[in-house]
DNA sequence: TCTAACATTGACGTTCACGTTAAAGTTGTG
DNA sequence: CACAACTTTAACGTGAACGTCAATGTTAGA
């Protein structure tokens, strides 16, 4: 029997840990078929493989499939949702790379535009998603507050 | 002398507006397909019908159908938890019926306290969600700054 | 009264987000 | 090297949440 909580860094090779699909699987309480499915759906980069083809995930694999699932379960979004946000990120990164080789200071800040504004469109995603709750929050709120009086005036009599 | 032609049903109803489903479904951006199945599903009680089994929906059937929009919307429910979560809020209904009708101060506050858990049940849930974006969009709000420094630091050279 | 534009209930179809099984290949441990 | 335990892809299956007919009945306005 194998140990598949066993995943002790090496701090020999502290860089180079990679996880078997089963690993990442246990470590993001998701299935494996999820994380192959989310691969197919280009919600994840190809995965790295072995010589006999099977997927080696790396650290930043692992964070950006807890990331994909943080935006599922907190924030409710589809994979294509999902897909769509990524994508914007990864351009932002393209443009942040390409950012970094541009001289010409004109270019610089067309590139710093074009990142404003894929992050102001996630912005108004959230924002939105955000006045909803805070708008449920505070029906709620109120009605605690309705209870509190209520209480006070029954104690008082 | 006024003498009203039509002889209403009942004298003691408040004359109400109805609505069509297709007025509904209008007012609330769902279709009539998903109305006739949350019905379906009891999600909502079962409409009332005109004599031609049409169905007639009152303003506070208009507004638990926005509840529910907002609670599968915003909190990403399933119609399975927001089924077993609108019960519990009718079976607070009952509570506050039963509230009203108690005399003994005591079992009024527990009926309160009650009330309070399953509220703060809810809070919770919608604050947690909140913190998450919230997160989120700070993470945003900075990238954004970052680059204003930047663009005032290109702009200065 | 006529009729266009609504509504009704089945019933089958579709999309999403996976689950499951099968047939095959790979890896690590004894 | 043997072999159990892993992995692969492919393909079909599934439940939730509707979409989309079709056949039929109802309502409101000219």
């Amino acid at each position: 029997m194998t140990h598949p909580e066993d995943i002790s860094p090496d701090p020999h090779k502290a860089e180079a840990t990679y996880y078997t699909i089963e690993q990442v699987a246990t470590r993001t309480q998701l299935t494996k078929r999820t994380l192959r499915y989310y691969e197919e759906m280009e919600l994840l980069p190809q995965a790295e493989r072995t010589e006999g083809n099977y997927r080696r995930y790396t650290e930043d694999d692992l964070q950006r499939i807890l990331y994909i699932k943080s935006l599922r379960e907190l924030l409710g979004f589809s994979l294509g949702d999902i897909r769509k946000f990524l994508q914007a990120e990864d351009e932002r990164e393209q443009v942040r790379t390409a950012f970094l080789q541009q001289t010409d200071v004109q270019q610089k800040i067309a590139q710093l535009d074009r990142a404003d504004e894929l992050i102001q469109e996630q912005l108004t995603l959230v924002e939105q998603k955000i006045n909803g709750l805070e708008q449920m929050r505070h029906q709620l709120l109120q009605r605690l507050e309705k209870h509190t009086h209520k209480r006070s005036i029954l104690q008082n009599s």
